[in-house]
RNA sequence: GCCCGAGUGGCGGAAUAGGUAGACGCAACGGACUUAAAAUCCGUUGGAGGACAACCUCCGUGCCGGUUCGAGUCCGGCCUUGGGCACCA
C-alpha cells in the first residue's frame, strides 16, 4: 500500500470496484429482508450545493450501514425536474428550459458519482420525462372520476404589465420582480384536489408514524388544524330576497357579544356593496392589491370600511353592521367572520380603531373588564361564564355552545360543525415548464378529460418563455386539437401542474421506473413503504403532506397497499455559513464569500473583525445564515472534493453536528477531518509494514492489552447503537477517534499487541466504512482481507471481553461531586453505601454531620444527604 | 401575526431514561523533530481564588422564577435566533 493517503487514487479504486461488481444494484427478492432508503430528490438547479451533499451523505451512511447489517438495500436517485428556475434561466439565456434542465442533470449526476454514493443508477428517473408524468395525468383523471379533482376559481398574483401570473417568490414588496408594477389579486379558474376529504385520515394516521420526529407530526397536525365550532348565518334582505351571510366560529359562546361582521374584499357582499359606493370600491381595490401570502396578510395593518349594509343577528334579531376588512381571507372558511371585540384580541383593536361598540358577554370571577385595554383573560374560555346573554347567562363554554347551537338549528340558521384549517390543493399553474393538465376545452361539450388512450399529453420541449404569459398559449400545434367526445375542433388546457404533484409519488415509481404499462406494479408491495426517508426540515409540511395524501389516493384507487408511504423520517438541518457584507454610503449591500474574507482574532481567539483578502479593507459580519446565492455564502462541494476528496467532505459533514441540527461550515474543521483520515491511513500502513499477526485463538492478554480490547468492543457497541438506533453519527465518529487515540499510544509490537491492534483497526475501518467508504475500501484490503469491506458484514461484538469485576461510582454529598470509589460489580446497596462513606474526601465533606438519607443509583452514583 | 424548533468554553459540539457539565474535533498557546518550511508528535486550555506541590474551594449550560436529595435535561414566564405559512423547491 502507499505510504501516503492519496484521496483521488483511493476514490477511483473504490468507485471502479463498485461499478465493476454492480455492487449497489437493487434486485427485488421477496426472500430477503429489504431496506428502502430514500433521500429527497434534488431540483436540478445547476450544481450540487452543500445541502444536497449533507442530505445524500446522511442517506448514504444509513443505506450502507443497513447493507452491512445484511439487508437488501434500495437507494435510488432521480430529478425533480419541472419548475420555475428553468423558466427563469431560459429567459436569461434564451435557452429552452428542457435543454437547461438536462444539462444540469448531467452535471449534477457527475458530482453525485464523485461523492461515491451507493445508488442504484439503473432506477434513475426525471419528472419532466413523458414516461413519468404520463402517470401524473393518469391519476389526475382517476381523481376527476372520483370527484377528488374539481374546478373552481382561485386567487393569484397578477402582474398587469406582463399580463402574467406570478409566484409569491416573484412578488417583491407588492411589485412584480421584472416589471416593478403593483401586483393585483385576480380570480381565475383552477383545478383543485380535495385533500380536505382526507383531512381526518391525514390527522389520525400521524399516530401510525411513531418514527417521525415529534415536531414534524406536531406541525402537520397544526397545519391540518381540526377545530370544532358552529357554522351559522346572519340573514339579510337583498333586492327583496332573503339572503344569508355565513360565518364559522369556535367561540359560539360569545355570539351575544357580536357587534359587527367583517367580510373579505372578494366576498360577494363586498362586491355588491361597492357597486354604488365609490369610496368602498376604492377600498376594495386597495385590499385586492398586495400579495396573497398569508404571512403578509397576517402582519399588515388591519383596515376596514363599513359596507353600508346591515345583517340580522340570528338570535336577537338586532341589526349588525357589515364591514369589509383587509384581514379576512376569502380562501379560508366562509370569507366572512363574526366580530366579538370584547373577547377576540384582533376584533378588540379593530373596534377601538373604528369606535365600534364593545360588549362584554363573558366574565371570569375575580377579574374586572374594561374597554380601555386588552387583557389576556378576555379570550379565555376555560374559566369564563356567560353574562349579558339573556337565557344563556351563567353557562360555561361547553354549555353555552351547546345551547346556542341547538337554538340556531331550530331556526335553521346553523349547526355545530368540524372545521379544518387545511384547504384544498390548487394544482393549476399558468406556466410552461410543468406537466400538462389533461383536459380539452370544447365549445359544445365543455371541459372534457383526455381519454387514457391519448396519454401522455406531451409538453413540447422547445419553447423559450419570455416572461409574458404562458408560451404554450402561443403554440397552435399544442393548443389545437379535437374534442374526444364530439370530434369538433377544441383547445387543450395550457395550465400545468404544481411541481409538488411530481414529487408526491416518485418514491413509488422507483420500484418499477421502466414500467410503460402501469403507474406502479407488484414490486411496490416488496419495497414500499420507504424504511428511511431523509430530507430538509423545510419540507416538513407541504411536500410530506401532499405525498401522504397522494399515496392514500393511490391506495384507494387500488394501486398500493398500506396507509403511509414513509415509515421513518429524518429531517436534516440546514447548512449555515458566515455572512459578510459592505454597505456603501448610497448603494446596495454587497455580500462577500467567506472564502475571500480573513477573520481577525485577539490572542484569546475572540473575533475582533474581518477583512477582505483582496483589498485588506474591513467587511462587516452579519451573523450566520443558510448558504444561499443572495447572501453569497455558499461553499462549492466540487472544490472541496478536489482539495480533500469525497471522504473528507463526508466525514466533516457527519462529524460537525448531528443530522437533525443545523450545520455550521468551518474550513478549519474540514482540514481536521482530513487530518484524521491521514492519521488512520498512516496507522494502518505502519501496522501492515510491521507484518500482519497470525490468526489464532486469543492468548491471555496482559492488563493493558486487555483494556484496549475492551475499549475496542465498547467502541463497537456504542457505534452500533449510535448509527443504528440514535442516528448520531457525530458521536459514533468521536468514539472511533477515541479508540484510534488510544491505539496511537500503544508502542508495543509483540505478537499479542499486533493482534489487539489488528482487531481494533479492522473494526475501526468497518464501522467507519459507511461514512468514508473509499478509504475504508482500500484499507480493508490492505489489512489482508479478500472480500470488499462493503460486503464484509457488521463486526461481531465480543460480550465476554466487556465483562468487568469492579466499576467506578461517583459519590456526591448534597448533590455535589466529592469523590469516586471502585465497587465490586456484585456489591449490594448496603455495601456500596459503606464503601462510599469510607472514602476519605467524602467523609471530609460529611464532616461528622448526621446523614439524613443516602440515594444509590446502581452502577452510577451515590448521593449522601446531610443536614 | 400564527405554528414548530434551537440557545452549553474562543468555535462546532458531548452529556442516550432527572444523576460526574464540557467527550471528540477546531482554534490558540508552549515544546520536540527539521538548515528551513510543510507534515508529524507531546503538553496546556470554562472562569475566579488559594497552595512550594500533589491538589483544594467557589462560580458556571440565554434571562427570571419553581419542582427535586440532585436540573443543561422537567414546569411557568420572558429574550434572542432558525424553519414553515399553501405559486421557490
Amino acid at each position: 500500500m502507499d505510504e501516503q493517503y492519496l484521496p483521488g487514487k483511493v476514490a477511483t479504486n473504490a468507485q471502479e470496484y463498485w461499478e465493476k461488481h454492480r455492487t449497489f444494484r437493487a434486485v427485488t427478492d421477496p426472500k430477503r429482508e429489504k431496506f428502502y432508503c430514500l433521500s429527497m430528490f434534488p431540483y436540478p438547479s445547476g450544481k450540487l450545493h452543500m445541502g444536497h451533499v449533507r442530505n445524500y451523505t446522511i442517506g448514504d451512511v444509513i443505506a450502507r450501514y443497513q447493507r452491512m447489517q445484511g439487508k437488501n438495500v434500495l437507494q435510488p436517485m432521480g430529478w425533480d425536474a419541472f419548475g420555475l428556475p428553468a423558466e427563469n434561466a431560459a429567459m436569461a439565456n434564451n435557452v429552452p428550459p428542457a435543454q437547461w434542465t438536462y444539462a444540469n442533470i448531467d452535471e449534477m449526476k457527475k458530482q453525485l458519482k464523485a461523492l461515491g454514493f451507493a445508488i442504484d443508477w439503473d432506477r434513475e428517473l426525471a419528472t419532466c420525462k413523458p414516461e413519468y408524468y404520463k402517470w401524473n395525468q393518469w391519476l389526475f383523471l382517476r381523481m376527476l372520476e372520483r370527484g377528488i379533482a374539481y374546478k373552481q376559481t382561485g386567487v393569484v398574483n397578477w402582474d398587469p404589465v406582463d399580463q402574467t401570473v406570478l409566484a409569491n417568490e416573484q412578488v417583491i414588496d407588492g411589485r412584480g420582480w421584472r416589471t416593478g408594477s403593483l401586483i393585483e389579486k385576480r380570480e381565475i379558474p383552477m383545478y383543485y384536489l380535495a385533500i380536505t376529504r382526507y383531512a381526518d385520515q391525514l390527522l389520525d394516521d400521524l399516530e401510525k408514524l411513531p418514527e417521525w420526529p415529534e415536531r414534524v407530526r406536531a406541525m402537520q397536525a397544526n397545519w391540518i388544524g381540526k377545530s370544532y365550532g358552529v357554522r351559522f348565518a346572519f340573514p339579510y334582505q337583498l333586492n327583496g330576497k332573503e339572503e344569508k351571510l355565513w360565518v364559522f366560529t369556535t367561540r359560539a359562546d360569545t355570539i351575544m357579544g357580536v357587534t359587527f361582521c367583517a367580510v373579505a374584499a372578494e366576498h360577494p357582499l363586498a362586491t355588491h356593496a361597492a357597486k354604488n359606493n365609490p369610496a368602498l370600491a376604492a377600498f376594495v381595490d386597495e385590499c385586492k392589491r398586495g400579495s396573497v401570502m398569508e404571512a403578509d396578510i397576517a402582519t399588515i395593518e388591519k383596515k376596514g370600511m363599513p359596507a353600508g349594509i346591515h345583517v340580522m343577528h340570528p338570535l336577537t334579531g338586532e341589526p349588525v353592521p357589515v364591514w369589509v376588512g383587509n384581514y379576512v381571507l376569502m380562501g379560508y372558511g366562509e370569507g366572512a367572520v363574526m366580530a366579538v371585540p370584547a373577547h377576540d384580541e384582533r376584533d378588540f383593536h379593530f373596534a377601538k380603531m373604528y369606535q365600534l361598540p364593545i360588549k362584554q358577554v363573558i366574565a371570569v370571577s375575580g377579574e374586572s373588564f374594561s374597554t380601555d385595554a386588552w387583557q389576556e383573560w378576555y379570550a379565555e374560555k376555560e374559566r369564563g361564564r356567560c353574562i349579558n346573554s339573556g337565557k344563556y347567562d351563567d353557562l360555561d363554554y361547553a354549555g353555552a355552545v351547546e345551547a346556542i347551537a341547538v337554538d340556531l338549528k331550530r331556526k335553521n340558521l346553523g349547526e355545530k360543525q368540524v372545521m379544518w384549517r387545511l384547504r384544498d390543493w390548487g394544482i393549476s399553474r399558468q406556466r410552461y415548464w410543468g406537466c400538462p393538465i389533461p383536459i380539452i376545452h370544447c365549445d359544445r361539450c365543455g371541459d372534457v378529460p383526455v381519454p387514457d388512450r391519448d396519454l401522455p399529453v406531451v409538453l413540447p420541449e422547445d419553447c423559450v418563455p419570455d416572461g409574458s404569459g404562458n408560451p404554450l398559449n402561443k403554440r397552435a400545434d399544442f393548443v389545437a386539437t379535437r374534442c374526444p367526445e364530439c370530434g369538433q375542433p377544441a383547445r387543450r388546457e395550457t395550465d400545468t401542474m404544481d411541481t409538488f404533484v411530481d414529487s408526491s409519488w416518485y418514491y413509488a415509481r422507483y420500484c418499477c421506473p421502466d414500467n410503460g404499462k402501469a403507474m406502479v406494479d407488484e414490486q411496490v408491495k416488496y419495497w414500499m413503504p420507504v424504511d428511511q426517508y431523509i430530507g430538509g426540515i423545510e419540507h416538513a409540511i407541504l411536500h410530506l403532506l401532499y405525498s401522504r395524501f397522494w399515496w392514500k389516493v393511490m391506495r384507494d384507487v387500488g394501486l398500493v397497499q398500506g396507509d403511509e408511504p414513509f415509515a421513518r423520517l429524518l429531517t436534516q438541518g440546514m447548512v449555515l455559513n458566515d455572512i459578510f457584507f459592505r454597505k456603501p454610503a448610497n448603494g446596495r449591500v454587497v455580500y462577500f464569500n467567506p472564502a475571500d474574507v480573513e477573520i481577525k482574532c485577539d490572542e484569546k481567539g475572540n473575533r475582533t473583525g474581518a477583512i477582505l483578502k483582496r483589498d485588506g479593507q474591513p467587511v462587516e459580519f452579519a451573523g450566520i445564515g443558510t448558504m444561499s446565492k443572495s447572501k453569497n455564502n455558499g461553499v462549492d462541494p466540487q472544490s472541496l472534493i478536489e482539495q480533500y476528496g469525497a471522504d473528507t467532505a463526508r466525514l466533516f459533514i457527519m462529524f460537525a453536528s448531528p443530522p437533525e441540527m443545523t450545520l455550521e461550515w468551518s474550513d478549519e474543521a474540514v482540514a481536521g477531518a482530513n487530518r484524521f483520515l491521514r492519521r488512520l491511513w498512516r496507522m494502518v500502513a505502519e501496522h501492515v509494514r510491521g507484518g500482519l499477526p497470525a490468526r489464532k485463538e486469543w492468548p491471555d492478554l496482559p492488563p493493558d492489552l486487555l483494556e484496549l480490547r475492551r475499549l475496542t468492543h465498547l467502541t463497537l457497541q456504542k457505534v452500533t447503537d449510535d448509527m443504528g438506533r440514535r442516528r448520531t453519527f457525530n458521536t459514533a465518529i468521536a468514539a472511533v477517534m477515541e479508540l484510534t487515540n488510544a491505539l496511537g499510544k500503544l508502542k508495543d509490537n509483540s505478537e499479542p499487541a499486533k493482534r489487539v491492534r489488528h482487531e481494533a483497526l479492522e473494526i475501526s475501518v468497518q464501522v467507519l466504512s459507511p461514512i468514508v467508504p473509499h478509504i475504508s475500501h482500500v484499507l480493508w484490503f490492505a489489512l489482508g482481507n479478500k472480500q470488499a469491506v462493503v460486503d464484509s458484514g457488521w463486526p461481531r461484538l465480543d460480550t465476554v471481553v466487556l465483562k468487568q469485576d469492579s466499576l467506578e461510582m461517583v459519590v456526591q454529598v448534597n448533590g455535589k461531586l466529592r469523590g469516586r470509589v471502585s465497587v465490586p460489580v456484585q456489591a449490594g446497596e448496603e455495601r456500596v453505601k459503606e464503601i462510599a462513606l469510607a472514602n476519605e474526601a467524602v467523609s471530609r465533606h460529611v464532616g461528622g454531620k448526621a446523614v439524613k438519607k443516602v440515594i444509590v443509583v446502581p452502577g452510577k452514583l451515590v448521593n449522601i444527604v446531610v443536614a
